[in-house]
DNA sequence: GCCAACGTTGGC
DNA sequence: GCCAACGTTGGC
């Protein structure tokens, strides 16, 4: 049985219009540098996962397409790349602390906005939407990835 | 640019 | 193990 996710990007970086240009439309997730998402990634996700794929830090936040979990973890190169600005001094290459995974788009949606998921009062516990939340991967229910993908973006 | 919220670090 | 200081996230 298939589990759900939302995965943050900043478009800036990677956006939808990326991974779908991208070979496979799929791009590799790095730069996760936070314990918890990592070990959502580790323990938690499976190849075949949904995702909704999450544009933040932006002009409009919110859901902007769909995706899959396209791999299993590897360790996230970036931690070794002194040039990144994911660079881990602290990470050694014989015991990675950062691990990615392929996310594979499945299409572009319409945005479905941050105020118009706060206004749809069967999405009020998603972890995202949760006061002060931080995480860049958060679990999301089989009744909230329901009411997203089949009810507030049918066809669209 | 501001700031609330949260995670991490490091002294003790 | 506690907790203050600090850095980061991310919406506004």
């Amino acid at each position: 049985m298939p589990n759900y996710w939302l995965m943050k990007s900043e478009p800036d970086e990677v956006s939808i219009d990326d991974a779908i240009k991208a070979p496979k439309h799929t791009v590799a997730w790095t730069g996760v540098r936070n314990y918890q998402a990592r070990n959502f990634m580790r323990d938690g996700m499976q190849v075949g996962d949904g995702v909704l794929f999450y544009h933040s830090s932006c002009p409009e936040p919110g859901i902007a397409g769909i995706a899959r979990v396209a791999s299993g973890t590897r360790p996230d190169p970036t931690q070794f790349d002194k040039t990144s600005p994911y660079y881990d001094a602290a990470s050694k290459p014989d015991a990675p602390r950062w691990l990615l995974l392929d996310v594979q788009a499945v299409r572009k949606t319409r945005l479905l906005g941050l105020p118009e998921l706060r206004d749809t009062p069967e999405l009020a516990d998603m972890v995202v939407l949760k006061r002060g939340n931080r995480l860049s991967i958060t679990p999301v229910s089989e009744a909230h990835w329901k009411l997203i993908t089949g009810t507030l973006l049918a066809g669209a």
